[in-house]
DNA sequence: CGAGTTAGTGGACGCCGTCCACTTTGTTAT
DNA sequence: ATAACAAAGTGGACGGCGTCCACTAACTCG
């Protein structure tokens, strides 16, 4: 890395103001990244504001608070986890309304979950790790299909209904326990105590849990 | 609360060496105290050690850095959640084996896990985050029948396959999927985006959760 | 062009974890 | 008993963190 000069000795020409909302930007962009290498702790502001090359007291133009900011960071991490999920459903062939085509697609919604959790611990963590006073609106009150985990897992129960395969009367509520035991298996085994069981018997356990969810539907 | 005078104000007689382990086990007692009431985060080497009414540096003689002290925390709050699970499972009336009594138990354990996790919110989120580093030793890995979460889950599997509910084929590797789901909802519905769900939606929740896993052992 | 808003700077404060050198206390061997 | 030693605790410092307050430079708009 090339040596970073702090803002502070920047020429005054350099140090002059960024575009609109670049500045914020960048910050949550640091801090995703922050995030990304060592979960919601590593989201630390005078990095961020370094990583950006502005003076930590910027960091406060645009956001109340540390937390703040770590919210917004919350936020792109879970849309980068629904993004996953969204790719992993898409990428199911098969016509909607179709019965096995609709329990393969929840059974991607699940993998894509387990893999993002696998592959990026530390977005996973932050994701859910939103500061109690932020909490960012609109956790799941909105209308429907929504791009969010819960939005997917729902459109895929209700293909499921509309398939046939699941009777509506079980349908309702059923999202909960489904998301609760990908969410469980995804936290013990990540940073919980199932931490360092052999990839081999992990990979066996994700597949149990989701045969399960499968089975659970009749 | 009385005025409390640092240990460096205190006269030469009062200044005096504590009993053996004395600090030490004020330490871990002060942290579980603050990880009650604010989680992991809350535990403060430095706060910790003027509850003892020692100097912060004093702690290093017990642990090698904060981490240690956190994870002897982490191991206590963990043998509280135990301790709930135990005594949850013998207020259980109902001769070993006995087919009803053998499905209340499992039951009963998952309750005492979600009704930890509901009133014990900070020693919950402590008990699993334990640091990298200090995993304490033998996550699981004794003989059997421990005093630990998932040994109380494994032998209440066992007891219904011994009442002949649940077939030993389906027995293997079940404690993991039931582990997740209730872990999960007790994540989603504590610190998680479920959180502020009304009381009676939530404790439906976990009575469907519930109730789904004692179906899945059919 | 001049007033007002906005973005960023500079410097300080208190709290944290941690390091090093030092003193006091208790133990143990002579 | 006493001298030597290990263990426990103290004192003071350092750097990093989040945050506050006062100030200045830059853009905007009438």
């Amino acid at each position: 890395m090339t040596t970073m000069r702090s803002a502070a000795e920047m020429p005054a020409t350099e140090r002059r103001r960024r575009p609109r909302g670049a500045v914020r930007d960048g910050l949550v962009a640091a801090g995703l990244e922050l995030a990304r290498a060592g979960g919601p702790d590593a989201v630390v502001l005078r990095e961020a504001t370094r990583m950006v090359g502005v003076v930590p007291n910027a960091a406060y133009r645009h956001f109340a608070d540390r937390d703040e900011l770590l919210a917004a960071v919350c936020s792109a991490a879970m849309g980068e986890l629904a993004g996953r999920m969204a790719a992993g459903v898409a990428r199911v062939r098969g016509q909607y309304g179709d019965p096995a085509a609709a329990r393969r697609r929840l059974r991607s919604i699940g993998t894509a979950y387990l893999e993002f959790a696998r592959e990026e611990p530390g977005l996973f963590g932050t994701a859910f790790a939103v500061p109690q006073r932020h909490a960012y609106d609109a956790p799941d009150g909105g209308t429907g299909a929504e791009r969010t985990p819960l939005g997917h897992l729902r459109a895929a129960l209700d293909e499921l209904v509309e398939a046939g395969l699941l009777a509506p009367r079980r349908r309702e509520g059923l999202e909960y326990p489904i998301w609760s035991a990908v969410h469980g298996l995804a936290v013990l085994a990540g940073p919980g105590p199932l931490r360092d069981l052999p990839a081999a018997t992990r990979d066996r356990l994700e597949q149990l849990t989701l045969t399960l969810i499968d089975e659970s539907l009749a």
